[in-house]
DNA sequence: GAATTAATTGTATCATTGTAATAATTGTAT
DNA sequence: ATACAATTATTACAATGATACAATTAATTC
């Protein structure tokens, strides 16, 4: 649907370089360089790898590297994007008050449904526990 | 006609859940919390769609699932609307449900903020503590 | 007022997009 | 050569979107 500028990248197949890590670095460098702004759409992982001739699960395993890195944002069903960010004193700022605001809300909603402090906690640490697990998390 | 109120809904498109879900995760929260009241109207699908910028095709998915598990009725031509009152089995089964729901919601934004596991548990410690001064003004 | 037409609402189907499990390929060290 | 690890390809799947459709209600026309 829209956005998607061609977005010339450039693999060289003899470089030994991973074709993933080259599509990576450009990516990074078009996004560093303002080639590429925060908000952009990128094309399709079919689409690039179309383009490029190669496969397009490597498309989304650059795809998803770059995202765990907190590049650009992945969406099943809806696509990519360069992922906005916010300044980082906004961010460090934010962070505390939104944390703040989150437990708040949690707690709000458990206590709409009658829900002890003893199971508002427990259920929190049930989830921590096995999020590695549900999440593949990154470290 | 209609009484559809606005049905505040927040979507969060990193979250990595399915949209559909946190859709249905919110309205449950809300016929749980008393917020959507027995008989009430929801927006249609292409109100909400249009609002929360999503296919009308997702909120579909959102209110089919939820009439199969018993908590709407969507009746084609007419709207949908929250039933009448939810069997205490269905009650039971959603405090559940959306409490776990709620614990993955918070987690998961916070871990999206870089927060530890111990601030995310410390965060809900210390909130609950203030909970009781904190509440008697808005309620 | 009844019949017809338009508008509104949910439904069904398929295309598009990213995901995941796993196999095949390639490079490298032994 | 063989074995191993890393990379890429194959395949099936899940989530979302686009489009056409059916059921109901509202509006129009006579």
């Amino acid at each position: 649907m829209s956005s998607q500028k061609p977005l010339t990248l450039h693999i060289d197949f003899r470089s030994g370089l991973p074709i993933y890590i080259q599509i990576m670095n450009q990516i990074e460098q078009q996004v560093s360089g303002g080639t590429l702004k925060p908000g952009a759409q990128l094309p399709t992982v079919r689409t690039l790898a179309s383009e490029l001739r190669i496969n397009f699960n490597t498309v989304a395993r650059a795809y998803r590297l770059l995202d765990e890195a907190g590049i650009i944002s992945t969406q099943q069903g809806r696509g990519t994007y360069i992922l906005v960010k916010p300044p980082p004193e906004v961010e460090e700022r934010l962070r505390e008050e939104t944390l703040e605001a989150l437990a708040r809300q949690y707690i709000g909603e458990a206590k709409r449904l009658n829900c002890s402090n003893a199971e508002i906690i427990q259920k929190v640490r049930d989830q921590l526990k096995s999020w590695k697990e549900t999440q593949l998390d990154s470290e």
